[in-house]
DNA sequence: AGAAAACGCAACAGCAATGATGCAGATAGG
DNA sequence: CCTATCTGCATCATTGCTGTTGCGTTTTCT
């Protein structure tokens, strides 16, 4: 309950609002250490502005990573990971993740102290990631003595890799060499 | 050429230099933004002690990120790339690089800049393990289509992730699986 | 059109980190 | 043992970021 709309914000500030939060994202991302002067600059927005909205440079960074989890669980979602079969699932949300991953690396990267509503979130996307894992292994997909906590992370740790290496490349073509490095590996195929 | 001995220090000096540098290692882990303060009391130092040493902060950065790597390039050294059988060799130098990489995370993930010799000696290290990986090629222990610059870079992410979620785990075990994970992937085996 | 809300600008106080300096006492090494 | 080196401490100037406040102007909403 960080940021419940007390009352609905002018449509003007809602404006605001999104640009400090998008520009945060572009400049800490190249500089973690990067001041609100920065960031305001990059949102064309007065540096008071920011201080309006979050009243602290800990609580602008909150806001970023809350904003950030729902784009992604959003993104998850999108994938229909309980219905669609598993394969399908798996290449949706990956390549939905992969763009919103991609926008925002700074924001998910962040450090969230459990009981924040980011840290919710991404307990909620780890359950549902490994609710696809299940039902993949129950197709036969993965190994009956698979580690699926293990794989899970595998997979993240592919995506991470692939944005952080070739980020401008088609999401669909990343998301089928990840899938198919997380199921096969990289030795000799049958 | 950073710190290239201009005349030995006296085995004082040399002392303090080395706990600066693993008090820093330890405490910008949990805290990248920590002060030289921070730092020379976690060493047992004066703050005045770092600034004989190191003429700023950016250059005891410099310091850390090339002390590390030395040390990383000799545990893929240690580990016989040349020589030993590839899945031996891999299995060494994954032992081996854990251990180091455990003890110096943040150094290693620290940007270097390209010309600096940690930029020289990372470029070397990812040298020899594409080496390792094209003799692992040659033993059909990877499929021949396999991009090898892709599964080097799988091959690191493992590594870190698996620091990330177990750093007391022991380094054959942890190796053990990564390479089994390389390899095979997740899904059923033969 | 008029009230409420939001904005830019300017200015201010406070604080913490950096980096430098001088000096007196400890320590290594020939 | 004697000297050169190293260290701790205390101090200082500088700098940059943060967070706040007040005011006049612009924008939204009804």
């Amino acid at each position: 309950m960080g940021d419940t709309a007390a009352r609905p914000l002018r449509a003007d500030a809602e404006r605001s609002v999104r640009a400090v939060l998008e520009a945060a994202e572009r400049v800490l991302a190249e500089d973690p250490g990067a001041s609100m002067e920065q960031i305001a600059a990059a949102a064309g927005v007065a540096r008071t502005t920011i201080h309006r909205r979050f009243a602290s440079r800990q609580a602008l960074m909150e806001a970023l990573a809350t904003s950030a989890a729902r784009q992604l669980a959003q993104a998850v979602d999108d994938g229909r990971p309980d219905t669609a079969p598993p394969l399908v699932a798996m290449h949706r949300i990956t390549a939905n993740v992969l763009q919103v991953k991609g926008a925002w690396a700074f924001a998910l990267g962040l450090p969230s102290d459990p009981g924040s509503e980011a840290a919710i979130l991404q307990r909620d996307i780890n359950d549902r990631c490994v609710a696809v894992l299940e039902r993949a292994k129950a197709a036969h997909l993965i190994a009956d003595t698979a580690d699926l906590d293990w794989v899970r992370r595998v997979y993240y740790a592919l995506i991470s890799e692939s944005l952080r290496s070739e980020p401008d490349t088609d999401p669909d073509t990343l998301a089928a060499r990840i899938i198919d490095t997380l199921l096969y590996g990289a030795g000799p195929r049958p």
